[in-house]
DNA sequence: CTGTTAGCGCCTTCAC
DNA sequence: GTGAAGGCGCTAACAG
């Protein structure tokens, strides 16, 4: 590699182009009011000696970056993956070239701090605007624009955009109650979470409706990971009187289940039929393949990228909060119980 | 959402505590030439107001920000999340507490140049050094480090960590001859990659030091995907003589080789073994679980991390580049073969 | 069309 | 122990 003594500034572009520091800076960002000639002769030097312009200094002066900040709770965490995807695909298409992702990996400190923390750090100095995904709060105090992404609360303090979350869930509830299921288990997702409360909601309110009791036994803590759902679904295939579906709260926490139905002698959808919900990639590919709602994450983290961009720009909002459709994708993961079931 | 007009500076701090631009500045810094009672004053009105000094600001000044970059090549790609994983995990052990990832989101432009915008887009003005995983180059024109993670070459021009793909792959090859199988097909990794060549230059030479001829028809292409994993196992599923097991160059390629299998009516590891490579978390739980090489992908992130910090603090590098222990972990994907077969 | 001037917010001498 | 002054690299007026 070569290991320059430094970078080479504006002041040294100028000075080997003989022109002013204040015409390369033109150059730079394409004015129109430059003589032909010398831009040729500016771009050629920039070129040859491999300038970039300070992003530090450029955002400084003049209060736009053209950088757009993303900031997720785990770089792991595939529903943040599919976010990520969604907003590189977004940036992409507009003139936005580059994206700080950051994740709350410091130390002790609550989520809700970290996120102030970073939100502040990276907004009016590196960064034009930020969009947080499953944000612990949606208050921050800072200049530049915060979209949030599965927010935390039904009326988050910030614009934002999120899935349908009980619509979803009850179309859930509707296809197992359809296939003939009373007994129907729930593992829950991150209960800091919304739209987790939300999915509950759906469950509780279809089951309602179809004037079946809610058995508490049959809701199982979880938080959205593969590991609790596995020791949720444990938990519940133990009961007296098992369930004949589970339906969890995520897809993560599916496919956990699938594992303890599996461990447990159990074959799905055979003797237990799951639904799980985000359609991540893999529930497509396992086996069985899983029935489950898609939210489309990708295009929730499109369109965030679309409001923050307006609101950047300075327009206004046309839909905030932003509801993403879910749509049921009915896969091998359930089946048809008989009558005779309870 | 408060929206305040504009974040507080320093100045703001000084007047409202009373001092002058430069106590603040001290106390920010924690230099130890500050009255006790001053820097209490001044720590209360600095979490009062919440302030947070500007890292464009700062990082112009000092030429120091405690912030490292992490360039990847996609998203979605799990070896990149293995990796920001492990580096996450340096972070939060070390005193830096951000990162900047970046992705590899530039239109028209061959990857090698969107390297280097990154890389000089970042270094030197947001960032202390940085981190890039397989990159295609590894000659940057920057003052900040560069470490590498698996590079595009055997002898990087900048410092580096790899695998130690080529006895990784001897590993697999000893691992699948063992088990008696004599026509083993090989799919190939992204070409660009000198990682993935030696994944082939290790399937190549076990092949000749069992003294088996190599058959160009066994080694199909590949680039690391899922997708093409499926394509390229049809083609060698389809071969007159097909060949008993399969070594695809990663977990990924190996995913969709199963699958392929499956589709093609034959069953793992009755009917083809398989082996991947990286043991990405995936290949523990999918049926049947992959036999693989581990090459400790996070702990790859980790070390580039610990290189990067010494060398942004000028200290020298003890190892480099460093080369990561591989081991083979087998699961249920392989099955031993008769002496009968072929 | 191009150069000059004045800061952006912060840190670092150097005085006091 | 604290304040004042200068400048990091850049852009945005304002002159010429």
């Amino acid at each position: 590699m070569r290991q320059d003594k430094k970078s080479p500034t504006i002041q040294d572009v100028a000075r080997e182009s003989g022109v002013s520091v204040s015409t390369v800076s033109r150059v730079l960002n394409d004015k129109d009011d430059v003589a032909a000639e010398t831009y040729e002769r500016v771009h050629d030097v920039i070129r040859k000696m491999g300038y970039t312009s300070s992003l530090a200094a450029r955002s400084m002066r003049s209060h736009r970056t053209n950088v757009i900040g993303l900031i997720v709770p785990d770089v792991e965490d595939s529903f943040s993956i599919q976010v990520m995807k969604g907003v590189n695909r977004a940036i992409t298409e507009i003139d936005f070239d580059l994206i700080a992702y950051t994740s709350g990996s410091i130390k002790r400190s609550s989520s809700a701090e970290r996120e102030r923390h970073y939100v502040s750090l990276l907004n009016t100095s590196i960064t034009d605007g930020i969009i947080i995904v499953t944000p612990s709060t949606t208050t921050f105090s800072t200049a530049a624009p915060v979209v949030a992404v599965d927010a935390n609360t039904e009326s988050p303090e910030c614009p934002s955009v999120s899935a349908t979350n009980l619509a979803g869930a009850l179309s859930v509830m509707q296809y197992l109650l359809g296939l003939g299921h009373r007994r129907i288990g729930f593992i829950r997702g991150r209960s800091d979470l919304e739209s987790a409360n939300q999915r509950l909601e759906g469950y509780r309110a279809a089951l309602l409706r179809a004037g079946i009791a809610i058995d508490p036994a049959l809701i199982a803590q979880g938080d959205f990971t593969c590991e609790r759902g596995y020791r949720s679904a444990q938990e519940l295939l133990a009961l007296p009187l098992r369930p004949t579906a589970i339906f969890a709260a995520n897809d993560q926490s599916a496919i956990g289940t699938i594992r303890a139905a599996r461990d447990a002698g159990l074959s799905v959808p055979e003797d237990l039929s799951v639904v799980g919900f985000d359609n991540i990639p893999e529930a497509a590919y396992m086996t069985p393949s899983l029935t489950t709602v898609d939210q489309f994450i990708d295009h929730m983290g499109y369109v965030a990228t679309e409001m923050l961009i307006q609101l950047i720009q300075g327009e206004p909002l046309v839909r905030d909060p932003y509801k993403m459709p879910t749509q049921l994708i009915v896969r091998r993961s359930c089946r048809e119980i008989g009558d005779g079931v309870r």
